[in-house]
RNA sequence: GCGGGCGUGGCGAAACUGGUCAAACGCGCCGGGUUUAGGUCCCGGUGGACUUCGGUCCUUGGAGGUUCGAGUCCUCUCGCCCGCACCA
């Protein structure tokens, strides 16, 4: 028996699968029948910083156990990679370090791929994509024109971040406590043209079909919550003056009678509408600018504050006329960008009340009954909420509404490396789509990635100026690029059909591997990536281009690997895959991070633990190898050892296919070995190597492969998965739990079987249970070949 | 404030639908063996208290409850974590 070196079994392997090309699967020929078990298995691409993670590792490792499994089951799977090449990182690096953002994303694809083929992981390398190829970003540009022809992708003005000292737009998630991430500049809100996908269409959509999706409880909350439908109301408050009507949505048009004030968002266009020409045009104007330039974090957590117009709107419930205010509390975004003011019933509209000394109308009393409102006194106030609409609606001044948290999906960037935006402006035309056929639009060389007010796309005039594809008059490309959300929203299609050049991909490849049966990433990605790619894949399917409406029927998310108490991330490595494969090699990298507990915990990485998991593999190289001395076991053993075996095999079938837990299988097999190398002599000792092997392959694929060979045979990766013999597993007898007041007093063998009455009688006779029923009459409770709880 | 999750040995954890002594498997620790020594490797022990060594009692953050029976279900409570947050 040689010694067990990992690097020289995991390099023989690895090279063994490449040239044999084990992991690639082939698509189905045109005609071919569409009910072969087929299994899309994904786990969200990464982004190519430096080199990966643990938590690659976790996630990629899980992926891979499941992968093996599917293949051995039976499943043709699709288990494909690629990379989220495009974004801010690799361009911040290049400007920090020089280069270009090309250079150092393909050198890092590079060393990210190489230390993924070291981890042995059962990828289909042909069908690799990258989204900063061209032949990639060529039909992310075709499919943002067919969302642009649909008007599902339109350009707006629409508040964003600005930072005032790097001169560019900022995303959210890079305002740090209302300054610039990057420079410490206090951000300021600014009005400016974007790029949206009107993503708000599909609101309703997104939610309700969350039902029909196999994901996390949390996951489809967060969904949810971050949809946000509410039900009520628009009503309508009059402007007598201006012969105008404003709307409001509200979901307490149960409290309209007490509407003492109306507000209206400082960014709206009433306010304009409403101050015009009157006395007090320079002071709410003034007060609109200072407000709408506020961040939304200092709006949200000051003092309330706002501007009399001067005008009056009248409450269509009352009658009355009720003055209108301008106040920041008020948000554009969301309703109407206008409220009815009820501060006896809305904490922020009494506080506001407060502040400006406006009149407080209660009109439900404690008990929850309307007061002070006309006809509606004394019924309870949620039968009014309708019974009140349904009046106004009547009279033509109120109806029914939904209204939505969700806000329409800004993808437009002023950076560099990213998708072109395939547009041409012209003076004559407007917003022109470049041709399907002069795409891809590539990305311009530019001279500086740095962003100066302007995208830096802009400052290669040569590219920049072209004639409008419609009219040959003077034209001006997009220079802004797309978010690398975009990128990622479709990439699992692709995959179905990489190397397409006539189609983003043909629909009857999408149709037969998707949805993804499993797909498998972090939580982070709840209401981005995977909201997104939800509503892309309806967009689409209601274009014609794929038959299905949900990308991901079924979603796992791994827990993050801590060092140190801190997640590990793209942006602090922590921990160097690398060093781990030289020292230890992919094979016990594999046990140990999925052995550390459920898959969807954090876990603390250690590297001390990694040693035992060596230790195991160790173990179980020497006992296989003893075993595979052993003369072959006989069919249909069934001494302790083959019982145990099967039981193993049971276990961890369940655990892998039906529980989806990957820690539990790891120690049923650990048992499996201890038992095994307690009874070397046992006749099944051969077969429980074997059931052993066979059963860790999914997990230490390399080692397993090697000592399947010592045992006899070859091409474990796709040697059927072993089955149990349920027969073996039937026991004649059952060790029978005996209960006196639900305490265990003693433990009998019996027939399995038995009636429960034969059991209760067995049950006394046991002494020790006599002992504790003290010839009292008992009551008896029966779990059959279990358990029998005796009660005096 | 709103929504959600989690608390089990010295540590990571197991116990899947309430039912075979709660703690499998592994780490750590203790003892023994192999070894010139250390490491590796092998064997055994390891929740707590008491014990006449046969056992007895206690134990799943805390307090109640349902049940013949609760780590598992319910209520309250404490602690930690996550998501959202002037959303009308």
């Amino acid at each position: 028996m040689e010694p067990y070196d990992a690097h020289a079994i995991e390099e023989k392997w690895q090279r063994l699968w490449a040239e044999a090309g084990a992991f690639a699967v082939a698509n189905p020929a045109p005609g071919e029948a569409g009910d072969e078990r087929r299994f899309y298995m994904l786990e969200m691409l990464p982004y190519p910083s430096g080199h990966l993670h643990m938590g690659h590792v976790l996630n990629y490792t899980l992926g891979d156990v499941v992968t093996h499994f599917r293949r051995r089951t039976g499943y043709r799977v699709l288990r494909p990679m690629g990379f989220d090449s495009f974004g801010l990182p690799a361009e911040n690096a290049a400007i920090r370090e020089g280069g270009h953002p090309r250079e150092i994303t393909e050198r890092n694809i590079a060393s990210i791929e190489r230390q993924m083929r070291r981890m042995g992981w059962a990828i289909d390398w042909a069908r690799e994509v990258s989204a900063h190829e061209p032949t990639y970003y060529r039909w992310t540009q075709w499919l943002f024109l067919r969302f642009l022809e649909r008007g599902l992708a339109y350009r707006k003005a629409a508040p964003v971040n600005w930072c005032p000292n790097d001169q560019t737009v900022l995303s959210n998630e890079h305002v740090v406590d209302g300054r610039c991430w990057r420079c410490g500049a206090v951000v300021e809100a600014r009005n400016m043209e974007q790029w949206f996908f009107k993503i708000t269409d599909y609101a309703d959509q997104l939610l309700a079909d969350l039902d029909t999706i196999d994901w996390p409880e949390r996951t489809k909350k967060i969904q949810t919550q971050h949809i946000g439908r509410s039900e009520g109301a628009e009503l309508l408050f009059r402007v007598e003056e201006l012969d105008l009507d404003i709307p409001v949505f509200t979901t307490r048009p149960d409290t309209v009678f007490g509407a003492t004030f109306f507000v209206v968002a400082p960014e709206s266009p009433l306010v304009e509408t409403l101050v015009a020409g009157t006395e007090r045009e320079a002071e709410v104007r003034a007060y609109a600018r200072v407000a709408a330039a506020r961040s939304t974090e200092e709006r949200a957590t000051r003092e309330k504050t706002g501007v009399d117009t001067g005008r009056a709107v009248v409450n269509p419930a009352t009658g009355e006329p009720i003055p209108v205010w301008v106040a920041d509390y008020v948000l554009m975004e969301y309703g109407t960008g206008a409220i009815m003011g009820v501060p006896a019933h809305d904490d922020r509209d009494l506080e506001f009340a407060q502040a400006f000394s406006l009149p407080v109308v209660p009109v439900i009393d404690d008990d929850g009954r309307m007061i002070s409102s006309a006809q509606f006194d004394g019924m309870p106030c949620e039968e009014a909420k309708g019974a009140i609409v349904a009046w106004l609606d009547e009279r033509g001044r109120g109806k029914p509404a939904v209204s939505y948290r969700l806000r329409d999906w800004s993808f437009s960037r002023q950076r560099y490396w990213g998708a072109p935006i395939p547009v041409v402006y012209c003076e004559q035309c407007g917003i022109v789509p470049v041709p399907d056929d002069e795409l891809p639009v590539l990305l311009p060389e530019v001279s500086d990635y740095r962003p100066k007010g302007e995208p830096p796309l802009a400052s290669n005039a040569e590219w920049l100026n072209v004639p409008c594809p419609r009219c040959g008059g003077p034209g001006r490309r997009e220079a802004e690029t797309m978010d690398t959300f975009v990128d990622s929203s479709w990439y699992f299609l692709r995959y179905c059909d990489p190397h397409d050049d006539t189609a983003p991909f043909e629909r009857r490849l999408v149709d037969y591997w998707m949805p993804i049966d499993q797909y498998i990433g972090g939580i982070d990605h709840a209401k981005g990536h995977l909201l997104y790619s939800r509503f892309f894949v309806k967009a689409m399917n209601d274009m014609g281009m794929l038959g299905f409406r949900e990308p991901f029927a079924r979603l796992f998310h791994q827990g993050w690997v801590r060092l140190a108490g801190k997640r590990m991330s793209k942006s602090q490595g922590g921990v160097s895959p690398d060093e781990l494969l030289d020292q230890f090699g992919a094979d016990p990298i594999r046990v140990y991070i999925l052995f550390q507990g459920p898959a969807d915990q954090d876990i603390d990485w250690s590297p001390d633990g990694i040693e035992s998991t060596v230790r195991f593999i160790r173990r179980l190289w020497r006992i296989v190898h003893e075993a595979a001395a052993r003369p072959a076991s006989p069919e249909g053993v069934s001494t302790p050892l083959a019982v145990k075996a099967h039981e193993t095999i049971a276990r961890v079938t369940d655990d892998i296919d039906r529980r989806f837990v990957f820690n539990t299988p790891i120690a049923a097999v650990m048992e499996l070995v201890n038992e095994l190398a307690r009874s070397p002599e046992d006749p099944a000792a051969r077969f429980a190597a074997e059931t052993a092997v066979s059963l860790l392959q999914p997990y230490t694929p390399h080692v397993c492969e090697e000592l399947w060979e010592a045992l006899g045979h070859s091409r474990l990766w796709e040697t059927p998965w072993p089955t149990h013999d349920p027969a073996l597993l039937a026991r004649e007898t059952v060790v029978l739990v005996l209960q006196v007041n639900g305490k265990v007093r003693d433990r009998i063998e019996v027939p399995a079987g038995l009636p429960e009455d034969e059991l209760v009688e067995r049950a006394k006779a046991s002494e020790k249970v006599q002992a504790h029923i003290d010839g009292k009459e008992p009551r008896a409770f029966v779990v059959p070949d279990k358990l029998v709880n005796l009660v005096v």
